[in-house]
DNA sequence: TTGAAAGCGCTAACAT
DNA sequence: ATGTTAGCGCTTTCAA
């Protein structure tokens, strides 16, 4: 079923049965309704391969996240998606496993999907200008920046929160609320990430407040699961760590803490606050209900979005937001 | 960036980079190499429209979700790619939102993408022989079949849990614990679904069990979330009704039912028993841990694909698996 | 307003 | 072992 079996059907032509295909306004009314009818009929389903072959530029951009389908990327790329669409683009979504390189992957998926752009979830925080020579498409990173690289600025967008600041907040939330003893809980510290971006401003919090750094209050899980947070955090309590809170990185990451607290017989809170970073639905669904740090998901999301199409569209340069977290309180954190 | 550019590149023909591409047998090692170097250098990537245009056969199968993408619905998506593509097919993900058909999706995504074949993750358990035409290639249901449909059983395969026997051993699980009055939480009763389905077991164990049924303990949320559910549970209680366990359709709805009983001050387990079904990781994370049917995820996936896989290389017909649940004890059910 | 024809980048005969 | 060439299904000039 082609073009071509549609045209034979009503006796027109192939570019006849295209032009009305794609709304072009040079087809007589009553060409237009037989053709549409006879695509109705026959089911007929334009080959996107052959489309995209042809026209100069293809109208689709990629998306490419990192690591497991985590319910905060989702909600992301659903903002995204949805701007995309409204502006016309279709949206390819990829995935880049543990091990693969996201750039690579993109670089691949926009050459071989002939994409206009790409929006990265996601990714190293240290590229190097030879790095994103094989992308020849404008990108954006969103949730994270090139705070170790040395990127120019205009040669790439991002849309981000601040991440020292958030793991700043995060600690004087706690520190507020009288906690001196503040474990830091994540996968790696020294993975030029998020991770390490928010340890320093934890840091940095500690030292406003004229508290002295326990490097031995940070709890590093070494991969980012809650299986591996739970028996990192139950091995802290069993080593005799003495904390009265936890910063966790993510909230997926605190819900872990909670389970290994409860499961060492730590109540949340009389024992122990927890707070994580997110604001995840699923936080306000724990008992007691996770206090967190909530990222702007839709916010970073459509600005990304737009960040990009502007980039595609108008060949404007590099942009840089940093969005704003809020904090939701919940029943997880009490002065001590 | 094309083959022609290549193949002008190292002073060869295209189609002898084409050979070289798609590691066909009959080039020479020198040759092979320089072309290789050649596509290293300039960063070469096949254009893949142009690829699946020409091959007379794709070897892309997609995979129709609803709704919102579920930590459960992500699980079997991972499943079936990685057999998927074991079997060197490349994997389209399509989401359908709310109102819309996803045999409709289904179809135009086969057409446009000229897929082999499809598999859908969630839908109306009634298609007709009609609904069905519109596909033209195999396909396969996961996590629902043709429950009140009248499709011929091998015009299409299924893999699913017996959802009928799950409502069963759901209410059966709290029967032996000694409860009587069991609500049952889900969106719709009457949706031709699996709310449907699980109903009629538990109504069927409450029978076996000489338990009268009584009608108000159907809690309906009116729709598939987290936020309907805590409301509807919370005005059950508000109302007064009288329950001594809850029995969630799946374990996303049970945590909000666990919340609900938490803010309206029953204690979980002790003066309420919660049950839900699907297995997600985050389930044993609750505290208490939530106890709940699990889905063989994997499984679904893994045998979902490989059926699909059979149907599209061997022209095998419609084949219809049922797998079982496990029972996972958590702390979030006990005796009466 | 319509049709004929030239490609888009690639693969697969068919030659050489 | 390598080159030449004819399409795949579509869009888009260019003519009519």
């Amino acid at each position: 079923m082609t073009i071509k079996d549609v045209a034979r059907h009503c006796g027109v032509s192939v570019s006849t049965v295209s032009r009305v295909l794609n709304n072009k306004p040079d087809v007589s009314g009553a060409v237009r309704e037989k053709v549409l009818k006879a695509v109705k009929e026959l089911n007929f389903v334009p080959n996107g391969s052959a489309r995209d072959l042809v026209s100069p530029i293809s109208d689709a951009v990629g998306i490419v996240f990192r690591g497991d389908s985590s319910p905060f990327y989702m909600g992301i790329i659903g903002a995204m998606e949805k701007v995309f669409s409204e502006a016309g683009f279709t949206t390819v979504v990829e995935n880049v496993r543990h091990g693969q390189d996201e750039l690579w992957a993109g670089a691949g998926l926009a050459r071989s999907k002939r994409l206009r752009g790409l929006a990265f979830l996601g990714g190293r925080f240290d590229y190097t200008p030879e790095d994103i020579e094989k992308l020849d498409v404008p990108f954006v990173c969103c949730t994270y920046t090139n705070s170790f690289g040395r990127l120019s600025a205009d040669s790439y967008s991002s849309v981000t929160i601040d991440d020292i600041k958030t793991g700043y907040e995060a600690a004087m939330k706690l520190i507020e609320r009288g906690h001196k003893r503040i474990a830091v809980v994540m996968s790696n510290v020294d993975d030029r990430s998020i991770g390490e971006l928010r340890y320093m401003g934890y840091r940095k919090a500690l030292e406003d407040s004229g508290i002295a750094l326990d490097p031995a209050l940070l709890i590093e899980a070494g991969e980012y699961s809650m299986a591996a947070v739970k028996v990192a955090v139950e091995k802290a309590v069993d080593d005799g760590l003495d904390f009265t809170a936890v910063f966790a990185v993510s909230d997926i990451l605190a819900i872990a803490v909670m389970k290994a607290l409860s499961n060492k017989d730590l109540r949340v809170p009389e024992d122990c606050s927890v707070l994580g970073v997110d604001g995840l639905e699923m936080a306000s669904y724990m008992v007691p209900s996770l206090s967190t740090l909530a990222q702007p998901t839709e916010e970073l999301g459509e600005k990304g979005a737009r960040v990009l199409l502007d980039m595609i569209k108008n060949g404007s340069p590099g942009s840089h937001t940093v969005l704003s977290t809020s904090f939701v309180p919940g029943g997880s954190i009490a002065e001590i």
